[in-house]
DNA sequence: TATGAATGAGCATTCATTCAT
DNA sequence: CATGAATGAATGCTCATTCAT
């Protein structure tokens, strides 16, 4: 009954240690800094089989990424039906915890570090990451403009209006700090900001949702690894 | 009556040459990828003679830095005295035309590709460049909340926010996409529509400021290199 | 039935190679002079293997000075039971026979070379080395001196007289002058006469003794390689 | 009246910081060891200076070989007129003396260390050096022969056996450890010993001699430096 | 399939030496 | 005569990659 047979089990695990390997290695050092050596030893894998799992460092690199990807993209938030200014505070909140997790931000500090060297990577990082995140925010927007709650001419303005409102300074500051994240309250601080400018901004009733606003509270962390 | 000795010029223009060759090579290759060799084959000087200069592969790039971090500040934009709005747009059009600068995106890329490794590097230009020119936004907003024709509780989130507004979303994208800087139009899209949310969330005569944004045209951008 | 399999084997050849051919470029141009380039290539092995094998080169330097030191006390004499005056005859042949060898030559101009620079390295050799080899000819001589065929006060002084008489002129000149180690002739000249000078001070029936010493002839010596 | 012109003056004084220099750090690292820019730099002359001085680093070495080497010979010790034991013993604290001094002790090491690479100093050293100073104790030697106060049949080995009692084992100790010279008691220990075991082989009167021997004190040392 | 052992090519750095001034 | 500045050639060492087993 076993699904998978126990060889195919092993491979699968061996390939998920040198890619979690891989990963805080190329973080710590970027690409031409990270030593294979390094990364087989903390998968706990002879370099001949890393080597066969992934052909070449810059394969390995390119796998680290395309994986990493697939994980942000779940994290994508879904409408909660509690109303527009709930559904935004609860998209803000989800999006800020996932872009903010330690490993994303490595990630990203990894990618924009080699994009002159790797352009491509640059581009399908841009293209699948923020691109379709940017593209669900437009269609929620939409669907609220549609509604009559919000009014803008260009919804991919808007939408990038939110993101920067919320989390652009802190991204920045934490991608250039790398042990300085913001706390739960400095967070709170941008997110709630962040949000009542952009109803002011685009709301048909902004005093409404400006109040409806106050009234939600900040959830809780995800805990930190 | 020459006021420099030829060896004092040449020696100033050939670590000129070295620093625009060391900047180069690291901003295409990161700071392990970087070759002492290349750098001093593309400066035209020996490698010994390269490390008469600089002392070493570290010390070289702190050079980089701090030279490239003088010229950004350099870069920081002054009132115009014809009003506000006036004021504000000069302001983010010439931060645009500074920041999006191929050079200085390079050196971005690669201080935020090396924050993890070169904790300090990551903060000191965060201290000296980001927080300075944010500082500089404050000042500058709250003389206008002093004058009256602006409203906000705190002044850092509102300079964040005009910041995020207007070029969160063309910065992020330059630094993951090198070879597609945003055209002159598309800059003016972002930068246009910034200023209006912004004008529209603070100010306290939206409707004259937002007029009077309307009459202000896009300036001669500079030459690219 | 393999004791060792063939991996092993080959390790351990190579490992030869590589502390002889290193013995050998240390010995004709000091530490510093020496490059491991160099010791790779005479011991046909890449340098990379080099370094696997022994670290780095004053890890290598170490290793070459343990090795030798261990041969050189392998040569210590043991009795032959033949009297007094056969043992020491025998003890200084094979004593001779063993320090005039040129790689312990080469091996003690390297240290002493290097004694100011690795001061560890020195003290190492006199107390494994030379010190060693003391010891044991003070017991022997103590036991003669119980057995009443010596006359000393102090062993020590007794067995650093009995090596200077025979060997330091000899070896003295063999360290400042590589290519001329003394032959077989002229090494007798001195041990027999270092023998003659020792018994007629020390012995408790030097006549007698000194009859004997005239019996005994040279031994065969060791095939130069 | 000046004996030297200004220049002159100043030329040899600079070849003599220069040659001082030199000794200590070709002493300190070995030949290879030594760096021209670190013997410069204690010269306090710059490297052009340096190499019109002595052409190349190979000259200079040898340059400071025959400088020590002179000084060297000068301290041949001549005899007391006090008789016979009264001029070994001057002649052997003399030569302890000498022979024991830090920088010839340097110098020493120096030579057996390059011996292999530089044949013709090792040469050149034992010529003027060693052998010099064997032929001035000789010809000593010989005349109290023939002044019937000595036996020997071979007076250049009667020669060696007096420097191998006196100094071989002393000497040794302190090639291989710099920071190790032996103190005054145990260089008289050593002194007296060697005339003693001299003496008693081949003095025609050894009874008498010890007697005289006995009424010998140890000379003041010099001062280190 | 997995690995210990091997390597060619490259790294940052320093050297003895020589110009131009 | 003396020097600051320059360099070609080497140094010790490490890397991504690949055999032989």
């Amino acid at each position: 009954m076993n699904a998978l047979p126990r060889r195919e089990q092993n491979r699968i695990e061996k390939s998920r240690r040198i890619l979690s390997a891989a990963l805080s290695v190329f973080a710590e050092t970027g690409y031409s800094g990270a030593s294979m050596d390094e990364i087989a030893q903390r998968a706990k894998v002879s370099k001949p089989t890393l080597y066969q799992y992934f052909g070449s460092k810059e394969q390995l690199f390119g796998a680290i990424l395309s994986q990493e990807r697939d994980e942000m993209l779940d994290a994508f938030a879904h409408p909660t039906g509690r109303g527009m200014v709930a559904d935004l505070h609860a998209f803000a909140w989800h999006y800020a915890d996932t872009v903010l997790r330690p490993e994303l931000l490595s990630l990203a500090r990894l990618i924009i570090g080699e994009a002159q060297r790797f352009p491509e990577i640059g581009r399908a990082y841009q293209a699948s990451g923020p691109d379709r995140v940017l593209a669900g925010v437009m269609a929620h927007l939409e669907t609220q403009r549609t509604a009559g709650r919000l009014v803008f001419d260009d919804a991919e303005l808007a939408a990038e209006d939110l993101w920067g409102l919320i989390l652009s300074a802190p991204r920045n500051r934490a991608l250039h700090i790398p042990d300085a994240l913001p706390g739960r309250a400095e967070l709170a601080r941008h997110v709630t900001n962040g949000l009542r400018v952009f109803l002011r901004a685009y709301s048909t009733d902004p005093a409404h949702d400006l109040e409806t606003l106050a009234t939600l509270s900040v959830p809780p962390g995800r805990p930190m690894e």
